[in-house]
This record gives C-alpha cells, structure tokens and sequence, in this order.
DNA sequence: TTGTGAACGTA
DNA sequence: CGTACGTTCACAAT
C-alpha cells in the first residue's frame, strides 16, 4: 500500500488500456446517434475512475503513442511490425478520449518518436527521485522493468480491464523468479512475440531465468555462452544478436524530455463543463457523477476553480425619477433583466460595468423608465425574447438591444446552445451564477437578484464578444436581434384557431379510428394495442407470419413505408386497417393538442425557439404550428380551423417557391440551372427536359417525378440508393438518372464536392450571409461519422441561406408594416411561408409588402419567386 | 416519475 | 444508404 505520508503519482499508459478496453466491451452498445464508436473511451474512462477512486493519487498523467513509428522502429525496422494495424473505429476514439481527460483537467502527455512507456518510465523514475509514490499502469509488460520499492506497477488482467493486478518486487520474484531490474533480461531471451522480436529458440521463462541466477547478469551470460551446455546453448549462441537487439529495445527510456514533471502533475478540479460537453456529445449519461465523485474526493477538490470571482456588486434600489439620475449617472451599454410574474414584469435589474440597480414594476410605470426602455440607450438582454414579450404585455416596447448573450452563444455553437445564463457564464467566466435551490420553498442559497443577473449579463457579453467573430456578429446585429423583435409580436398575437371545428372532427376520427381498430381486431383474432410496435411484431411476424423488416434496435420495423411494402409483396387486410388507424389517430392527436393549446383569446400562441436548429432555421413549440398537416384530404380540415380573427379582414398566406433549388442555381452558378429559374418555366418541366433530352411540352408526369426527386435529393446529399428507394425504381436506373442529370448541370455537382472540401478544411460551412455551422467530422475515420457529417455540411450552406433569407424578409415586412402604421400583422413562420393577417382595407397594401420584402430580401443571381394567396381560413389561403 | 426509441407530422 | 425539426405513445428503468 502506499504510504499515507507521501504525495502519490500515477502514471497511465492511454493507449494501451483504451485498447482493451476497445476489445472488451461490446460495439453495439457503445456506438452514438451518430455513428461514433465510444467503447474504448468509456471502459477506459470507467476504469480509470475506479483507478482514482481506489488509489486517490494526488498527481496524475496520462500518456499516448503519437504513432507507430517510434526510436525502436528507426533501429529495428522490424519492430512491432507483426502488429495488425489497429482499426480505424479504435483510432478514431484516441483523440475523443484525450478530449475527455483534458476536459477533466488530466494532463495528457505525448512525445513524438518514443512510445507511452518512455514517458511513464521517465515520470516513474522522476517521481521516485522526487519521493513519492509511483503507480504505473500500463497494459504493457516490459513496464515491470520499473518497479522499485517507491513504484509499482498495475496491470490489467486478462479478464478484463476492471481487474487490476499489483507488481511490488516481491511479486515480481514470485512470479519470475527474478527483481523486476532483471525483466528485461528474461524477456530479451524469450523474447516478445507481440512486438516481433523472437527469442532464442525452446528458451522459455523458466531457462532463462536459470541462465541468469547461474551467471547473475545478461551480459555475464553472454560473455559466458560459449559455456552453456545442449541445444539451447547452441541455440543461445546463433541468436546472441538478436538476444542483444532484445534488450536493447525493451529497455525503457528514462530521459525523455517532457514538458512537465511529477511536481507538475498535481490533480487539478474538473472542468465540469467541458466534462459535461463532451460526455453529452458522446452520449455518455451515467458517467459524469462517478467522474465527478472520483475527482471531486481528490485532495484538491476543495481548490478554488477559476479566476477569483468578484463579487456583483449589490444593487441599489431605485424608485421613481432616481432611475433617470441613475442611468445618466451611468452612460454606456446597460444590461437589463426583468424578472416576470404571470406573464408581467415584476422588477427590472439594470448593471453598468461598475454598478447594479433594480426596480420594481408597478403600473403606471413612471414615465423616465419607460422612456429609457423604449429608447435608443444600448441594452445587453441574456433570452431576451420572453422579457421584450413582458414587457410588451405591460405597455414598453423595449428599444436600443444589441446584445443577447444566449443568442451569441448558439451562432458560435449551433450544435450545444447554451441554455440560459447560468451555462454562459460557468463557459465564459468560468464562475458559477448563484442560484437559488429549487427543491426548497425556503432556498438556503440565495439566487442572484435581477441586478447581479444583469451584472453577470454585462460580463458575459464582454467575454463573448471578443470570441464572436465579426462575420457571426454582423449576423447577431442585423438578422437574428431584429427577428427577435419580430418574434416576440407573432408570438404575442397568436392565430385564431376554431375549437368548433376542431372538436367536431376530433369526433369524428375517433369513431372513425374505433371502427377501423375493430375491423382489425376481426381480422386478426384477438385485441391488441394496435399503437405499440412490440404488440405489432407480434402480430405481423409471428402470428401472421410475414416476412421480418427492417431491424431498429428493439426489433423489426412497423412504420408506414415498411407496411406498405409488406402490402404489395405480401397482401393482408390488417395491414392497410393499420395504417389507416395510424392515420386516423395520428389526425386525432394533432388535432386534440392543438385544441387543447388554445387560449381564452381563442387563439394559439407558439413559441418559437430562435436557437432551435444547427442551420439557422427557427422551431416552434408549444405547440409545434411548423408541423400541421397538408399532405392528406383530411388535413385541410385541420388547416381550415386556422382562422382570420375578430377585427381583421382575411388571411394572407406568402411561399417562397424552390428557395433551397434558387440558392444552389446562385452558389453553383450552374448556367443551366439559372437559365431554368429565369426562363419562368416550371423548374422540374425545364430540368426535366434537358436531363431527357426531349421538348419541355412533351415532359411526362413520371419524367416530371424524376427529376423532381433528383433535384430534391439533391440538397440532401441522396444517394443512387435512396434515389432508386425513393421512386421505387432499379439501382442502376437511378444511377443513370443522376449521371443524365449531372450531364447537363455539372456545376451543381462540381459546387456540392467543392462545398464540402472547403468544410473539410475550414471545418465550418456558412452561409450566404456568414452563419456558421462547425463540422468536426468531416476529418473522423469513422466512415458513417464522416458521411453523416458530409451529407449535413452539403445541406448547411443551402438550408442555412434560406433560412437567413426568410428571417430577413419577416423582420422587414414586420417593420415596414408598423412604419407604416398597419394594423396587419404576421403571425406564423413555416421554414418558407409566412402566414399575415391583414386587417379591413389594408390588403394592397400588405400584398405590396410582403411580395417586395420577400423578394429583394436577398440579391441572388436568379429571382425569388413568391407565391401569394388569399383567404379567411389557412387551408384557403394556402394552395 | 423519468428517460428512450419508434413512428410520423412539416419544410 | 436524404437534411432540419417537435410531439406522442409505449415501455423500461427508477
């Protein structure tokens, strides 16, 4: 054991064990969404949490190979060269698995031209001559040449990773018969398959280790070879070279030239974090409290992390006109908080660098404070968008934002938005926001006030701003803070949704939905639950008999593009009763939450989540209003509950036609592609044409579908594969339907490779107006990680300008109208169609607005078409 | 009670 | 083996 009095140093040998690691745990289970393997990264990480857990050093490394070329390969071309190359699903997790230790602030050390072992023999001897207490661990066994009385060494057994086995000298003479000193000795003449280097031949452990008791060193041995009696004697003295070579190669280098040394290696408390990050990304969730535990019971857990934090400062209260004294008292950006109650503001936190004030909401509000909020003043506002909305509620329309920390933070981030402030400033501060504990009705700690919130606000913004890119500012200030604004009205007005129409047709589905689950039932025999896939395998592959799907991890697929394939190979009743229940409720459902979402305005109101997606597109919840159904018959009915409100006149639905297709014609600047869009012909007639080489007239419908699937498919990053699935037609027709098609619109595919290069080596894509999306891997070797990423990055760039496009047109018309003093408003965003309700005698005007805006939005090198209708309901003003 | 996966709605 | 989302239900884990 080791004693209590001496700092303790363990040294780990990464490579090694998150090799076994990579062995002994099952794939299956340790593989991402997205396809990246974590196996070995997290048996190593479990194990060596258990390591600190068990040994509680007080310093630590990690160490790693930096490649299979090392100062043994430049001696002994041979060496290790048996190795089967390890596989590409086990190299790619290395530098994932660095990324977790340095997360949790283990120093991870690599040294270009010698192996991990140098460097743990290096620390161990450093370490000894240092006084402390060395534990090396290490999946290697020439490591047992390092043990002394103040180093031992732990060794995986061959069970597994989990078991740890103690080398003290003592045991290493039991097991050898020799000191550890003399390892390298024994093993020079057994020699080391593993490495590739061979021994003497029939000389095994138990001969060597006589040679070396008899004449006590190798080299007296050697000397003496010529003594050694029998076949092995003879065969000791034709292998003395290679005996030689041995040794010299498994000795272990200790001066290896390290940037640290033990002293600097003292365990340092975990960047919970970044921690948090990285395990979140690898999908790891049980993981973090037993890291947590493992290191925070380390001596240094009670360390300060992080630069000292300073105090926020305590705010002063503010009551009527002292508030234009204090702001004027304190020129320059303000960060504002407005700590909402039902909806209303309650109080009203303001901080200028030095400063802190608050408050309180009361009606009328005084007029100083009003002022100052509508006005130009320059406001820094962290989730802006629920306190403009209060405030908005209560009478001020918040003017002169600027900043919004949390918006900032999910441009340089899209994939991990931090959720609230309190994220930001453990990120950007590396201080913790104090917050109150919400289990207790009685906090025991206090949270912060609306004023320290804003203090924290101010720095934050500080910290951010010097990361932020100009490029991703330019897009904070003049797209996503505008569309804020506009989205705190939409949100405000709702949409008039009729609850008569509604719970009538719920009615009716849900009868509808019962007769069709009978007539399954009679179908079959017996009641099931015809919603839970498990109860449905049952049924389709068991009972029935029908050929096994598509496999998902729990089992055999039930979803619709499955049962419709089914029914045409293998024809049954209860197949298309199922998918028309799955219909019918699926109708149902959408139609009772929506029902259920409204308010007593008899409205809807969403909410739109302005940092919802990696691409820049927004997403609305509560209820979701981006997903209401238009495909089927039935559907209208949904949409026709959409409804122009008491006091406006009728609806106005506005689409971009082909905006993702026009932005590849403008970033591809595919002659033909362009010529297409300016003609004014129907795009999929147009494409159609050329690809099949015939006159637009005499384009088929079943041509028309083609391309139009193509061209789609496209933007997609579709494959032959999926083309040929999709359109249900032969590999190699759709394999010659895209070589036809990149014929005649080569540029398009010359663009999308160019496209994914230039990601690759940027590792971002951007957009037309400079939003950014990181793609780290493009470079993975795991191939489905990297497709995944390529067919995404192809996307980002044409998604990502659209929906830049859309946000700037609905923050123009917005504006525009109220300029104008309109009473019309917009009121729901769907990717690429607005929809507007325009209030008596404005619609001219409206129409103007909306069609000009979302035309000139951008300035493409083809036209933006739009598409206008009209109507009292949605389904009506749709098309 | 909470979390996860399958399924399915939209652009 | 087609991008980007949110919601619902059943089911398992707690």
């Amino acid at each position: 054991m080791t004693d209590p009095g001496k700092p303790t140093l363990l040294v780990v040998d990464g490579h090694s064990l998150a090799y076994r690691a990579f062995f002994a745990l099952p794939v299956d289970n340790f593989t991402t969404k997205e396809g990246q393997h974590t196996n070995g990264i997290y048996g190593f990480l479990s194990m060596f949490v258990n390591l600190l857990k068990a040994e509680k050093p007080t310093h630590l490394a990690v160490a790693f190979d930096t490649s299979r070329h090392s100062f043994r390969t430049d001696v002994y071309t041979e060496y290790k060269a048996n190795r089967v190359t390890s596989p590409p699903e086990f190299t790619g997790q290395i530098p994932l698995l660095q990324e977790c230790l340095q997360a949790m602030n283990v120093t991870v050390l690599t040294k270009e031209g010698v192996e991990a072992d140098d460097i743990l023999a290096t620390l161990a001897a450093q370490g000894a001559e240092q006084g402390f207490d060395v534990l090396v661990c290490s999946g290697d066994r020439d490591t047992i040449q390092l043990v002394t009385d103040d180093v031992t060494l732990l060794y995986p057994s061959v069970q597994g990773v989990s078991q740890l086995k103690r080398y003290t000298p003592d045991t290493v003479i039991e097991k050898y018969g020799l000191p550890p000193a003399n390892y390298p000795d024994i093993a020079a003449l057994v020699g080391e398959t593993s490495d590739n280097l061979p021994g003497v031949p029939k000389v095994g452990e138990k001969t060597a280790v006589k040679w070396l008791t008899q004449w006590g060193t190798l080299d007296a041995l050697i000397a003496n070879a010529d003594k050694v009696p029998g076949v092995v004697g003879n065969n000791l003295r034709d292998h003395l070279e290679d005996v030689r070579r041995n040794r010299s190669l498994n000795a272990l280098l200790r001066d290896v030239e390290l940037p640290a040394g033990p002293a600097d290696l003292a365990m340092q408390p975990i960047d919970t974090q970044a921690v948090r990050d990285v395990f979140a990304r690898l999908e790891f969730k049980t993981l973090l409290p037993r890291v947590l535990d493992a290191i925070g019971t380390g001596p240094d857990a009670a360390a300060p992390s992080g630069p000292p934090t300073v105090d926020a400062p305590s705010p002063v209260e503010l009551e009527g006109p002292a508030l234009g004294v204090w702001v004027a008292g304190h020129p320059g950006e303000i960060a504002l908080t407005v700590t909402i109650i039902g909806g209303l503001p309650a109080r009203i936190g303001l901080a200028s660098a030095d400063a802190a004030a608050e408050v309180a909401w009361s009606e009328p509000i005084a007029s100083d404070l009003a002022e100052w909020l509508a006005g130009p003043a320059p406001k820094v506002l962290a989730d802006a968008k629920p306190q403009v909305k209060a405030l908005r509620r209560g009478g001020v329309r918040l003017g002169g934002l600027v900043f919004d920390p949390v918006l900032a933070g999910w441009l340089l981030r899209p994939s991990f938005p931090d959720k609230g402030l309190a994220d930001l400033v453990d990120r950007y501060l590396d201080e913790k926001l104090p917050e109150a504990d919400p289990t207790q009705l009685v906090p025991e700690t206090e949270g912060a006030t609306a004023g320290q919130l804003s203090w924290y606000t101010l720095r934050v913004a500080a910290a951010m701003r010097a990361e932020l890119p100009a490029t991703l500012a330019t897009v904070l200030t003049d797209i996503e803070l505008p569309t804020l604004d506009t989205l705190a009205d939409m949100e405000l007005a709702g949409v008039a949704v009729s609850h008569v129409k509604l719970s009538t047709f719920s009615v009716e589905l849900g009868a509808r939905s019962e007769l069709i689950a009978q007539q399954a039932f009679a179908e079959i025999g017996r009641e099931v639950n015809l919603g839970s896939p498990k109860q449905l395998q049952e049924v389709l592959f068991e009972q029935l008999e029908l050929p096994k799907t598509r496999k998902t991890k729990t089992g055999y697929s039930t979803d619709a593009a499955v049962l419709a394939d089914l029914q045409e190979s293998h024809p049954h009743p209860f197949l298309n009763l199922l998918l028309e229940h799955r219909e019918a409720t699926k109708l149902r459902q959408i139609i009772e939450s929506l029902d259920a979402a409204i308010g007593s305005d008899a409205r809807v109101h969403t909410t739109y989540v302005q940092t919802g997606s990696q691409t820049g597109r927004l997403s609305s919840t509560d209820p979701n209003l981006q997903n209401i159904p238009i495909r089927n018959e039935e559907s209208h009915r949904i949409r026709a509950a959409f409804e122009v409100g008491a006091g406006f006149e009728t609806l106005l639905t506005a689409d971009y036609s082909q905006i993702e297709m026009r932005i590849m014609a403008h970033l591809s600047a595919d002659p033909g592609l362009v010529e297409a869009f300016r003609s004014g012909e129907d795009l999929h007639r147009f494409v159609g044409a050329r690809v099949f080489g015939v006159d637009p007239a005499d384009v088929t419908p079943a041509m028309r579908t083609k391309v139009k699937a193509m061209s789609y498919g496209l933007v997609y990053g579709l494959s032959a594969f999926g083309l040929s699935k999709q359109l249900r037609i032969d590999q190699s027709e759709a394999k010659l339907l895209m070589t036809e098609y990149f014929a005649r619109f080569g540029a398009v595919r010359d663009y999308l490779r160019s496209s994914v290069e230039q990601a690759r080596i940027d590792g971002y894509t951007e957009t037309i107006f400079g939003r950014r999306r990181p793609f780290p891997d493009l470079a993975s070797p795991n191939r489905v990680l990297r497709e995944n990423a390529e067919r995404a990055a192809l996307n980002a760039p044409i998604q990502g300008s659209a929906a830049d496009i859309m946000k700037i047109a609905l923050f123009r018309i917005h504006d525009e109208m109220r300029a104008e003093g309109l009473a019309s408003r917009v009121l729901l965003q769907i990717h690429d169609e607005l929809l507007v309700e325009v209030a008596p005698g404005e619609w001219d005007e409206v129409e103007r607005i909306v069609r000009d805006r979302m035309g000139d939005a951008a300035e493409l090198s083809v036209p933006l078409d739009v598409q206008i209708g009209r109507g009292p309901n949605w389904d009506v003003a749709g098309h």
